[in-house]
DNA sequence: CGTGTTTGACCAGCGC
DNA sequence: GCGCTGGTCAAACACG
């Protein structure tokens, strides 16, 4: 994984992307920082999907209105590279978001799993889980190495209950994805 | 005591 | 086959 591919098409394969009929921006050279700054000046695109103001934690609250740059990206987790049987395939959806706190309050339960060195980034990544029951929705938060304001949180799955806390902005956002997305 | 975090080990996929 | 890397497991630990 180099330049942050992952957020856009975080498998190696470029057969996904060519074929990409609704991600024309998941271009394999597109720049992050372009990602961010149209985004930012553009909210019309669904990736450009963009609110004002995210649930942030309380610790944070002085950190308002963060600049986020939504990814809705149909990337398959695993790929049917084993010729017989197939992984499960889920979409992914990545999310950058400008924030000094590395895990959004989205209103669900989420347990920590793990944590990895990522290779050419000095942040670590944090493996999540969502804690309800036969709820196996997945998260990835990792810090960008070049701008240390930029959280990259990559949920995979969609969450089988309902939100657990009422965070209204989330779950608008989430709902809108889930459209989006055609779930 | 229940819940969540930490962290090293383990495993699978991929490129060489 | 081997090494690297990403992803997951699970025991130990911390905390309210």
């Amino acid at each position: 994984m180099e330049n942050y591919q992952i957020l856009f098409q975080p498998s190696s394969s470029s057969s996904s992307l060519s074929s990409s009929t609704h991600l024309p921006l998941f271009s394999s050279n597109m720049q992050n920082s372009n990602v961010l700054t149209n985004a930012n000046g553009n909210s019309n695109g669904f990736w450009g999907l963009k609110t004002d103001h995210v649930d942030v934690p309380k610790s944070d609250a002085n950190n308002t209105n963060p600049h986020e740059t939504f990814v809705v990206s149909q990337d398959e987790v695993k790929q049917e590279k084993k010729k017989g049987e197939k992984k499960v395939r889920r979409p992914r959806y990545a999310f950058q978001t400008r924030s000094h706190v590395d895990i959004l309050d989205d209103g669900y339960r989420w347990r920590k799993y793990g944590q990895k060195a990522v290779k050419n980034n000095i942040h670590p990544r944090s493996y999540y889980r969502c804690t309800h029951q036969g709820c196996n929705v997945k998260k990835q938060v990792q810090r960008l190495s070049k701008d240390e304001g930029i959280v990259v949180t990559t949920y995979e799955g969609i969450h089988t209950h309902p939100i657990e806390k009422s965070t209204d902005n989330f779950e608008h956002i989430l709902n809108q994805m889930q459209i989006y997305s055609g779930f």
